[in-house]
DNA sequence: AGCACGCCGACT
DNA sequence: GTCGGCGTGCTC
């Protein structure tokens, strides 16, 4: 660390001569060098050594060129002010990656004249980005097409550097005035605090006293109290590696923790696929691996999917180790934000467990990444910087030499082809842990066992619910659609209400009496007339949700304690966690829920899961629809049967005969996605290709339409490229913008980067409009 | 992303 | 005559 006053907790001037001006006041160049000049009497000149390059959080090409004041001593990596346009911006020195695939590199813009440079302002008092950072930065930069100082902003997580209050406490005063009152609320203050003891803070003090702040103030005034700077505990402590309570492992997941153990001591890149049944114990498993890289002395980050960093996991980790490992997720407070941030960077922070985004955190040393649930499509961020965790994982992985963990019951086609190409290891547990056999899986044909009029439940499907209850069992009816019906439609006039900002009907929630989108929020109360023809109560709810279902199942379970589980109706992680501990003490006999239920949660006494709807994610032409199905339907029937009990998984379907459901029935996934495998690769789909979408959207279909086709007429054309469109995209509006799209689809030897950097600058894209660049699409929305 | 500069309508 | 609309362009 550079020299700085002592109780400068936040910005190092170390150039108070430089600092001290205004950046506005450097705007003309030419007394910027004058000034340089001046101060630094006998310096050489402004020369190319000076110079350093910083990225800023804007969407420009590459970093911008400063002057670097030798005093500051500047590393690539520190965190600095500089003048951008007559405001102060924070920045990264930045450095030039020379391992950057070259068909990631822009080409280089011309380079400012010295006499036009600023010279940089300030350091702050952050901990550096490290190399590994910066150029995984670089790297997300080039292969998503985004540019690097986006993708920065990120690395930042921009309120990492807001300045940092010294945290205060309170402490008796050495030598307090003879005369001072003493009023009951101050006694209390005394008596929290025996003489002698360390400094508290301001709220816990005060809480401890019954009483305010005020009251502390006021004894500090009349010389009672004396506050001194504090440093905070720290609030990450070192996993235990050898923590007494550890889970005992079987023979078999001990060899395959073994396995993984050594790939950690590596010390060197390496991609296992962890690969097991629910309920084979794949978390102990691989937090064995933890265990290893922590004993490695090198830190470790486990990235879940959002829904799932649920009390459960937390409560295990913490079991296995002692304490807890630090959470990083998307709406954490700033301070708990900033906290992990520098625990991170300053190695405090062991283990990290967070959602995607938690790859761009500052780590030194990461010895270890474990992608849980590989396979999810909420790896893939699609607004921002469109990038997928779980591939990018791979590469942060790479440049820290690190092992890298892709853990998953049902491995995407991408990973199973990476592991059977050689290209990454494979552990496979095979039974489920403690005995528990798999669950039963059976289809009921809806075209043989049909539900009543306007209901959604076979006959066959209440009956074995109805035997579950009379054993004393939970089940669970799962359907991925929230609210109460998917479509409202006009009995007179055929009218189907629809968004008016998006191609997409509006869905009924009952309960709050509303139409709701949800692709944009746009919410209206239910009309009481049809809009389109003004019927009267002509307005019918078409297809369930899972409102609908609770309604049907408490008509049809009048006695049954009911539980619905979806994102509107678990409203933040401690509402999640209360439903599942009622789950787990039987409060609840059956539980109706969207795919939030589908993820890693244990629930002893639940023996049947009925899947209301098996068909629903088929429709609509996606690559990856089947594949998603079988993931989802899989994870779902997991929940069921982890104990003694067997569990017993009904798929209401109109198609039993889909290869979907025969692999979820056969309980045969190595087939199923054998056949996916020949389906895709004649046609270079992914994984035997690449892909990469051009989303064209303006405010009017005209614009798009104009944009699209230029784009169209631009089209790269090869041998080993195809363009499919423009088409007006899956969701034509979506939030009242219209939508084209083009895929670019190459085979897997060709990189897309450049391809795509060439197509682009040879179309202006019209007034208004906008390209998106999406590499490796998952969602076809 | 900001924030200026720039050239056309309703006001003191 | 001026205030202000947001279209366009630049920021080392």
């Amino acid at each position: 660390m550079r020299p700085r006053p002592p109780e400068e907790e936040f910005l190092v001037i170390t150039s108070p001569r430089l600092a001290a001006a205004p950046p506005h006041e450097n705007k003309k160049p030419e007394r910027v060098a004058g000034l340089l000049g001046q101060e630094e009497a006998g310096e050489a000149q402004v020369t190319d050594a000076a110079r350093v390059k910083v990225l800023l959080p804007y969407p420009f090409a590459g970093a911008f060129d400063y002057l670097a004041p030798p005093e500051l001593a500047l590393q690539p990596g520190d965190v600095v002010m500089v003048p951008l346009n007559r405001r102060a911006e924070v920045g990264v020195v930045w450095d030039e990656d020379p391992a950057l695939p070259p068909e990631f590199r822009t080409p280089p813009s011309p380079p400012v004249p010295a006499h036009r440079l600023k010279p940089v302002s300030a350091v702050l008092d952050v901990p550096p980005l490290p190399v590994a950072s910066r150029r995984f930065v670089d790297w997300v930069a080039g292969y998503t097409l985004t540019p690097p100082g986006l993708v920065m902003a990120m690395a930042l997580r921009l309120n990492a550097y807001d300045p940092v209050r010294a945290v205060v406490g309170w402490q008796r005063a050495p030598s307090p005035p003879e005369d001072a009152r003493i009023t009951p609320s101050r006694a209390r203050v005394l008596a929290a605090m025996p003489e002698g003891a360390a400094p508290r803070e301001t709220a816990e003090l005060a809480r401890a006293a019954g009483t305010g702040a005020g009251v502390l103030r006021g004894m500090a005034e009349a010389g009672l109290l004396v506050q001194v700077p504090m440093r905070r505990e720290a609030a990450f402590h070192r996993p235990d590696p050898a923590h007494p309570d550890a889970a005992v492992l079987s023979d078999d997941q001990q060899a395959n923790a073994g396995m993984l153990r050594r790939a950690v001591h590596e010390r060197r890149f390496s991609v296992t696929l962890l690969e097991g049944v629910t309920g084979s114990g794949k978390t102990e498993v691989y937090l064995e691996a933890v265990a290893a890289c922590i004993a490695e002395g090198r830190q470790a980050l486990v990235l879940l999917p959002e829904i799932a960093l649920s009390s459960q996991w937390l409560d295990r980790f913490t079991r296995r180790f002692g304490t807890p490992p630090a959470v990083w997720h998307s709406d954490l407070g700033s301070k708990q934000r900033r906290a992990a941030w520098r625990a991170v960077a300053g190695g405090e922070a062991w283990v990290v467990v967070g959602a995607r985004s938690a790859l761009f955190l500052p780590f030194t040393d990461l010895g270890l990444i474990v992608v849980d649930e590989e396979h999810e499509t909420a790896f893939k961020q699609e607004d921002g910087v469109t990038y997928n965790a779980r591939d990018m994982a791979v590469v942060r992985a790479r440049l820290s030499q690190a092992a890298i963990l892709l853990v998953s019951a049902t491995p995407s086609l991408e990973t199973l082809t990476n592991a059977e190409a050689g290209r990454y290891r494979r552990v496979t547990l095979a039974a489920r842990h403690g005995g528990a056999s798999m669950p039963s899986v059976a289809p009921i044909d809806m075209r043989d066992a049909p539900p009543g009029r306007g209901l959604f439940l076979s006959p066959v499907l209440k009956t074995a619910i109805d035997a579950t209850f009379a054993r004393g069992e939970q089940a669970m009816l799962f359907l991925n659609r929230r609210g109460y019906a998917p479509l409202t439609l006009c009995r007179a006039c055929g009218h189907r209400v629809q968004c008016p900002n998006c191609t997409a009907w509006l869905v009924e929630h009952r309960a709050r009496r509303i139409l709701t989108c949800h692709h944009c929020g746009h919410t209206e109360p239910v009309p009481p007339k049809c809009p389109a023809c003004g019927a009267e109560g002509s307005l019918t709810a078409i297809g369930p949700g899972v409102e609908r279902i609770t309604e049907e199942a408490t008509a049809a379970f009048p006695e049954a304690r009911i539980l619905v589980m979806a994102s509107d109706t678990l409203p933040g992680p401690h509402a999640a966690a209360e439903a599942v501990r009622r789950i787990a003490a039987r409060e609840v006999d059956l539980i109706i829920g969207t795919q939030i239920v589908a993820k890693g949660w244990h629930f002893p006494h639940l023996t049947l899961v009925g899947v209301v709807d098996a068909d629903l994610g088929l429709a609509g032409g996606d690559l990856r629809a089947s594949e998603r199905t079988v993931q989802l339907l899989h994870q779902v029937g997991g929940r069921a049967g982890r104990a003694e009990a067997p569990g017993q998984v009904l798929l209401q379907t109109y198609t039993p005969e889909h290869p979907v459901m025969q692999a979820l029935i056969a309980n045969d996934f190595a087939s199923f996605m054998r056949r996916e495998a020949e389906a895709r690769r004649p046609g270079h789909w992914p994984p035997f290709g690449r892909l990469a979408a051009l989303i064209v959207s303006a405010d009017s279909a005209e614009a798009a339409d104009e944009t699209a086709r230029a784009l169209g007429r631009a089209a790269p054309r090869g041998e080993a490229v195809t363009v499919l469109g423009p088409a007006p995209a899956p969701l034509a509006i979506l939030r009242g913008r219209h939508r084209r799209r083009l895929l670019l689809r190459t085979r897997r030897e060709v990189a897309v980067q450049p391809i795509l950097r060439e197509w682009l600058a040879q179309v202006q894209p019209g007034r208004g409009v906008r390209v998106d660049i999406d590499v490796d699409p998952v969602s076809f929305l």
